[in-house]
DNA sequence: ACATTCATGTAATAGGTTACATGATTTC
DNA sequence: GAAATCATGTAACCTATTACATGAATGT
């Protein structure tokens, strides 16, 4: 069992889904692709953390959609209590800094002028998930408030890149006149 | 020519360097270990970016450090000008969250409050190796200034989780009375 | 007509972690 | 005496991405 398979274990413990609604549900906190998500799901039916049943739809294709089982819900209880990993981060934009020295002002200008854009776009798709959210249910006990405080975490990093970006120009705007 | 071999040719770039050096060097903005990167730097090698020679060290094991080509300068170059991909962040942490409305109050609470704690390490770990760098290195200019900034970013993002847990717990705070 | 969304799956490849392997020097 | 740091490398395994494969319905 790795951590996706966790991830998606506990979704399904709010709700019954389908592999699809997992894989558009997760994105926002972690990125995986479809190819990923199904064999997993497949894997914790065959070891009875998941049931399945299919559901035929009309206007749709037909779904699988996948509930939890006890055994599934005793093996969530464990995770919670086991050590939680180090966030990984990776950013091709930081690697990119290390050549700015190298680089001609202009298209360092426009790099950072391009992540800015990048992450003002994010924080409109975080919002506005989050404010898909009805206000009744952006309290404690709701399950909803799991989605609201996630979506806000993201939004608040992704203001911090922002804020950095700013910073950054303005230091680099104080020393230009005295090149 | 992956991220992680850009970013290593980057940090060459800037001075010549071992892979244990590299290895420490990256590792603030892209957790790799040296199993990793020093194939990548013999990749690098053979596909002549980088070129190596042994270095004797009398108190130290013998060292192998690596320096640019203007073969490697090119690739570098080539490389700030593509589009650069958006960033990837996994956190078991936030997979957890999906699971507050099953698991024990106390429980979710010591999850916040030792996040919490390794986010303000990871804070203070920033800030040492920032306010290494000597004053009059922290202007554009100097390849110091790239570190500088860069440290700043994973400072303020890192704030930024503080800042939101701090936030959550308000919100949990306010709550609980009412129940 | 063409793109997108919904829906599921497998195969091949690339990227990343853990374990194996060695060995000197320094610090507690 | 034990642990940590410095230093390099390979092998096995796990994780993640891209490509292959199919097909209906809806929107432009």
């Amino acid at each position: 069992m790795n951590t996706l398979s966790y991830g998606l274990l506990a979704l399904v413990s709010r709700k019954e889904a389908s592999g699809y609604d997992l894989m558009l549900k997760i994105q926002p906190f972690w990125q995986a692709k479809h190819s990923q998500i199904y064999p997993l799901l497949g894997g914790m039916e065959e070891k009875g953390l998941l049931s399945a049943k299919w559901v035929q739809q009309t206007d749709k294709p037909d779904k699988k959609l996948y509930s939890i089982t006890p055994e599934g819900t005793k093996m969530l209880h464990e995770w919670l209590s086991e050590p939680t990993s180090a966030p990984v981060m990776r950013d091709e934009f930081n690697l990119k800094c290390f050549c700015i020295h190298m680089a001609d002002p202009a298209e360092v200008h426009r790099l950072f002028v391009e992540r800015r854009k990048y992450h003002i776009d994010r924080m409109k798709y975080y919002k506005d998930i989050q404010e898909s959210i009805p206000p009744e249910h952006r309290n404690p006990g709701h399950i909803a408030f799991e989605d609201y405080i996630l979506l806000q975490k993201a939004y608040m990093r992704t203001k911090a890149s922002v804020d950095w970006i700013d910073w950054v120009e303005e230091l680099v705007g104080q020393w230009q006149p005295q090149a």
